[in-house]
DNA sequence: TTGAAAGCGATACCAT
DNA sequence: ATGGTATCGCTTTCAA
């Protein structure tokens, strides 16, 4: 929609090297793409034409008839969240191993944007890979038959592959390792849930109810460091007796050793923490984040792993191979 | 390189639509594309043919008729570093707002992966964005003539648009606010330079002589948190005098402030602490860092922003209009 | 409302 | 070593 002035530089196309060079279009190519069948000056005329002329070959006449070359389109709500610029980087890895590229689609956390993107990234890759809220129905619709690998949902879908994220034992562990310490009283600051509590909050009102553990001191923290900290004073408000929380995520873990400091509780004596993710981050702070951790670069390369067996419509891996376990990583925080 | 085995799928094609609908191609291309100059009974058939042969179309045909669509590439050497995690956010975010596609390279922080990627990103996208190590020759010869901005490249340079970072007043306002504050033996953490001093040194070394400072309390740190601890170990080894670190950046500062609390020293009142770049990340720790601070944001938007002129060709900016002025952010750690 | 034909810009195959 | 021609898969005139 840009200026469609009269003056808009008409494409240079290989026709005009070819013209200018006093070739055709085929020595052209030749020349080139560094084929041998050429005579040597012929080239370098051809090659002085070319770059006189600014000539850049279309990407998509090439892509037409060399098909070659995947593209994948990797949609995640935003990059700035240290999980998704984890996973992105790994997806991103995988994908350079194959020789693959990825578009990087940051739907800046609205829904809104999210729909946009699926609507007009079907045209521009060969797959999708991607952390979706919106429904199955919409991702189907929008997506028209491209193969789709989805991240992190929560439930399996018939439909589409998706990667589970497993941290039941995990954050069991992370329970009996609180315990073992002599925690009883141990809150959890959850997201801030629409709707229903999280899966997470789940595994860890198991996980208490193992070991005969109060899982009601619960408060819903927005996804944020801050969020973490003030979620945290509103705990410590209602229940002052808790000595340890597990957390949603690192992030919110971060806020709330970062309040916990403020408030004059010292880590992990007066106060023990433990995350979800195992973000790299999480070993910035001090004391470093203890956390029920996920291999990040194994859910991007798991992603494009399963991206490539759609592809090619071999072998695809079923929900029991799409699966990626939390395990508990003491740091020094808990 | 993948299996070409002989049960390769061949591509279902508009014209294989159009055959199973019993209609041509253009009423399918119509029924796909939304026109209205179709039958709606044609339009679902066309439609329900192609889902049931799971058609989708060529986005290379497609881009090569219709002339639309935009893809930068964004090269960057490391995502996980937070600096260009937040650079490719920024570039992201722009693009987005003008409905163009990004494709990022993480070349982890290889040269040679570099130009691997320079040499196939060229076919791949319309123009490149990046952080480059590589030569301007390199640059030159393997872009081939695609419109280049640079980020960050300490010299300006005639070939390409390169985005400049000023940090010149703000170091020295870094050094003055130190030195208000009594501080009189100042060191700095500068990156573990491959042969000459970086800039930030330069405008360190500068500033400190502009407030009679001694200036040669440099050492050369990792560009890591690990090396921002180590190196700050081994300033305070050979200099226990100093009580303020200038860094080169902010990770390198979060390093060292975490260092410092290991050595029982407390920030800032026992070491004052400021970094460069201005990370989000910097408000994560306790206490928040103070930091030159670089505008993240408006550094990818002027990049895309530059891209879109180079593109067109209309009215591109100069050296001058390049650059991004970083300006001191206090936090508490100073 | 639908279809036939003409490109879009490159490469590949086959002549020469 | 070079050129002609078909072709990749789709959209866009232009007729019917």
């Amino acid at each position: 929609m840009v200026s469609s002035s009269g003056t808009e530089p008409r494409r240079v196309t290989i026709h005009d090297v070819a013209r200018s060079a006093g070739v055709s279009r085929q020595t052209v190519s030749r020349a080139l793409n560094d084929k041998d069948e050429i005579d040597g000056s012929t080239k370098q005329r051809v090659l002085d034409a070319a770059r006189e002329l600014g000539y850049r070959p279309s990407r998509f006449a090439r892509g037409l008839v060399r098909q070659d070359t995947t593209t994948i389109g990797l949609v995640i709500p935003d990059l700035l969240n240290p999980f998704f610029t984890e996973v992105a980087a790994a997806a991103l890895e995988a994908a350079r191993t194959r020789g693959w590229h990825v578009v990087v689609y940051d739907t800046a956390d609205s829904a809104e944007e999210e729909l946009g993107t699926l609507q007009v990234i079907t045209s521009q890759v060969d797959a999708v890979v991607g952390y979706f809220r919106c429904s199955e129905d919409d991702l189907e619709r929008f997506t028209r038959g491209a193969p789709v690998v989805l991240i992190g949902r929560e439930h399996h879908t018939a439909r589409f592959s998706s990667i589970r994220i497993d941290g039941e034992e995990g954050v069991r562990a992370a329970v009996a390792h609180l315990v073992a310490r002599g925690h009883r009283r141990i809150g959890m600051l959850d997201h801030d849930g629409r709707a229903e509590p999280s899966i997470r909050r789940e595994w860890f009102t198991t996980a208490a109810a193992a070991y005969g553990i109060d899982a009601g001191l619960v408060v819903g923290a927005d996804q944020s460091a801050d969020g973490g900290g003030a979620a945290l004073r509103t705990l410590l408000a209602a229940h002052p007796d808790v000595t340890a929380v597990f957390t949603f995520n690192d992030i919110i873990a971060i806020g709330a050793l970062r309040e916990a400091r403020r408030l004059g509780r010292s880590v992990p004596q007066d106060l023990a923490v433990i995350g979800f993710d195992g973000l790299q981050l999480g070993t910035l702070v001090e004391p470093p984040l203890s956390s029920v951790a996920l291999d990040t670069r194994k859910l991007g390369a798991l992603a494009i792993d399963q991206v490539g067996r759609l592809l090619t419509g071999i072998d695809p891996l079923g929900a029991d191979g799409l699966v990626v376990r939390a395990e508990l990583r003491p740091g020094g925080s808990a």
